[in-house]
DNA sequence: GTAAGTTGTAACTGTGTTGGTTACAACTTG
DNA sequence: CAAGTTGTAACCAACACAGTTACAACTTAC
């Protein structure tokens, strides 16, 4: 460690900061997505699945089911019309794996799951570096999750509902 | 699947929404945390680390960095006096990993990182149900985030930190 | 001992995100 | 055609994060 590292920054400035705050908040549509996709596949058979009804089984506003259902659609993972109620999968259940929900509906955004300070100070060793140093670790534990999330499908979802559904009513 | 199933919840019924919002989001403190740990072993032993130092090498505000100071001393990772500039670490740049860091600054509250939709019908069978079967999956995602980042320790971070400021004088 | 500097913390502010809500055009179906 | 549904825009309310001001408590240098 030598006289080069030291700062040559005036301490007391304060640079004007610009922080873009983008959100990097897993937003429940995820959780309502499954929720919802799941009660497709259950009650698909036997009745219309409107929005309306999906709102009361969730506790969500209608509006945010035909939102998350437009993601979804959009993702190709569901088929809906406009005008014609009940939504259906594009797939069999076990071709669709938390990931592709999670990926649907865009829990996150590019800059990663985990926000940085946006300015650490070029003129600073450590500022102008720490961000490279860090971003490979952040994204490891990033894809971490994102793989484990692979290792579901909706069929695992779906099964195990049934079941507890079906031991609830042997009671 | 029999008439069992059917809803017994009138459709059009909106519930009242009681969405308490808490957030999941993994704020930018982790990364602040880091940076200043860093600072502190890179810079501690030529010149007083201050709060206002830090603030200056981040681009944060002063007392944000002395909020993430005391969390970071909270949790036993720093030492920091008041009035007395300097902050110093308490244990060895190994025995710390970015795990520890990231539990002292309470990215992540106890409801995890997923957040879940507050409100679904317990009149559903798929409503009432839905939250333990994804739970385990949406925990085993969290601590596969959580167990990556126990493979770097702040060691880790300044060696490479100081690598790469070795390679900018050279040139 | 005093002045200057620093930390710790409370209180308030501004901004951005999330989900709720209203409204309505476009579409489907009976 | 009437009733019901989807898709979408526009606006709102609540909340969290980070910034900011202010100041008491404390340390250090002189």
């Amino acid at each position: 460690m030598i006289i080069m590292y030291w700062p040559n920054w005036p301490v007391h400035t304060f640079w004007e900061n610009i922080n873009i705050i983008e959100s990097m908040q897993i937003t429940s549509k995820f959780t309502v997505a499954v929720h919802i996709l799941t009660c497709i596949e259950v009650f698909g058979g036997q009745m219309r699945v409107t929005s309306e009804f999906l709102s009361g089984s969730t506790g969500v506003n209608a509006v945010i089911i035909r939102n998350v259902l437009g993601l979804l659609r959009e993702a190709g993972i569901v088929e809906t019309r406009q005008g014609s109620s009940g939504a259906h999968l594009t797939r069999s259940l076990d071709e669709i794996t938390l990931y592709d929900i999670y990926l649907a509906v865009e829990c996150i955004d590019d800059d990663g799951l985990f926000r940085f300070h946006e300015n650490p100070n070029a003129q600073c060793p450590v500022g102008r570096n720490i961000h490279k140093v860090m971003d490979s670790r952040l994204a490891a534990a990033q894809t971490a999750m994102e793989n484990e999330l692979k290792n579901t499908t909706l069929a695992d979802i779906v099964t195990e509902t049934q079941q507890i559904i079906s031991r609830e009513e042997k009671r």
